[in-house]
DNA sequence: AAGTGGTCTAGACCACGTG
DNA sequence: ACGTGGTCTAGACCACTTC
């Protein structure tokens, strides 16, 4: 079950352990699991290295724990993937359909006062402008441009852009994509972005504006897109927390 | 500044500790703040504890580590940006709005086959159905419908309208609300919804349709809602969670 | 080679909840 | 009285980065 001379963790092999448990039904919800002395014991590793595995499983929602009286399996009921943070390309694979582009702009341009304080950088800092048509089972979905400061991503260029560029991110920046904000709103489309999309002048389309974090707070990218409303529907979840 | 005898830890006092040094400016953004054995030198702690703080501090985005190279300042502290699940009443005074409403429908339906799917009731179930213009500073913003289980709502009436439908909730129903999955798309106003909202014909509008969810695992209500996309922009956050 | 964060140990005392 | 999670210690070895 542990093996103590694998290069992952133990508290990592742990974690996996009891999460498998849990998804299997082994450890069902609202019950209590192993106290962190019976797990320590059974597996002869240390109590803070239980710890360990059992405070990440809380983070991630898997348990929670009461003092004095033990960690109990949440109800998990809700995937916490709904609302998961995807590239177009992972959107539309996950969707079922095939994405692909068609590179419109890609050129370095001089930021200007507006996009400088979205990117928090400095004005007339040289950025990536990408423009690129998306395809979704080789037909127009949506409009995208993408605008990301040279200084965070050297080494960009059109062949990357074939792949998704979250991946980019993350073979090439070792600080991770966080969390983005989005704005979504309806409006119709020009007559350039209906002549691209491949819609009647005037048809519905959904906007949609994102701003994307690292991890250390720098902002990635800033992103506005335009979709098809015939095509396209933005799903996702939202919480309560009281 | 660290106190052992206090009742407060002493892991959360290095971290208010260093969330002051932040806040105040003393370790600015994007630096490297003492490594971890300096903290445990300086006052006199061990290792661990200081972890423990740090470790916070991360989960909290004020502070990123790098193997190998040390802790360093967040640009920003992500504050807790999961967008809420709010009612139309708290999201209008979150925007600073009037919030109000104009009753349309107010009636009790038996269930079709495709809503008693999704309120996961019997088909011919008795529901409430009730349509409003949503108005914001007396001009309306959106057309609402919504769909109740009879059985899960009683005592709904006109009255209780007038207010917050998940204020109702909350105060009558032990079973709290939990979490809505949500799809939004964009489309033309019908003629009658353009009257409704007081826009021209063919207009563009944002429309969202809405599924909650009690603890339980209830469905508390359906709800379709078409917003003057001239008014209304949506805006929600998005984690990546690798 | 020196410094950093990541992992791990084998103990310890505490406050809390339940019998 | 006993078991639980919460806090804390004083060490240790590792992989990684920088010099």
């Amino acid at each position: 079950m542990i093996n103590k001379n694998s290069p992952v963790p133990i508290y990592h092999q742990l974690l996996e352990y009891i999460k498998s448990k849990i998804t299997s039904g082994e450890y069902p919800a609202d019950e209590l699991i192993p106290s962190e002395r019976e797990f320590s014991e059974k597996f002869q590793i240390s109590r803070m290295t239980v710890r360990q595995a059992l405070n990440n499983l809380v983070q991630e929602g898997f348990v929670y724990r009461q003092k004095g009286k033990g960690t109990f399996v949440s109800r998990q009921k809700v995937e916490k993937r709904i609302s998961r943070l995807n590239s177009y390309t992972e959107e539309m694979i996950e969707r079922g359909l095939k994405p692909s582009s068609k590179l419109i702009e890609f050129e370095i341009i001089k930021t200007d006062s507006s996009l400088a304080n979205i990117l928090k950088i400095t004005e007339n800092d040289p950025i990536y402008k990408i423009k690129r048509v998306r395809l979704a089972d080789l037909k127009p979905m949506s409009i995208e441009s993408i605008y990301v400061s040279c200084e965070l991503a050297p080494n960009l260029n059109q062949t990357v852009l074939e792949k998704s560029f979250y991946e980019y991110v993350n073979s090439n920046i070792p600080d991770p994509i966080q969390y983005a904000d989005q704005s979504i709103q309806a409006r119709l489309a020009s007559e350039e972005e209906a002549k691209l999309l491949e819609i009647p002048p005037n048809s519905p389309v959904l906007s949609i504006d994102r701003t994307t974090y690292l991890r250390s707070g720098k902002v990635l990218e800033h992103e506005l897109t335009v979709y098809r409303a015939d095509r396209y529907k933005l799903v996702h979840s939202l919480f309560r927390n009281d």
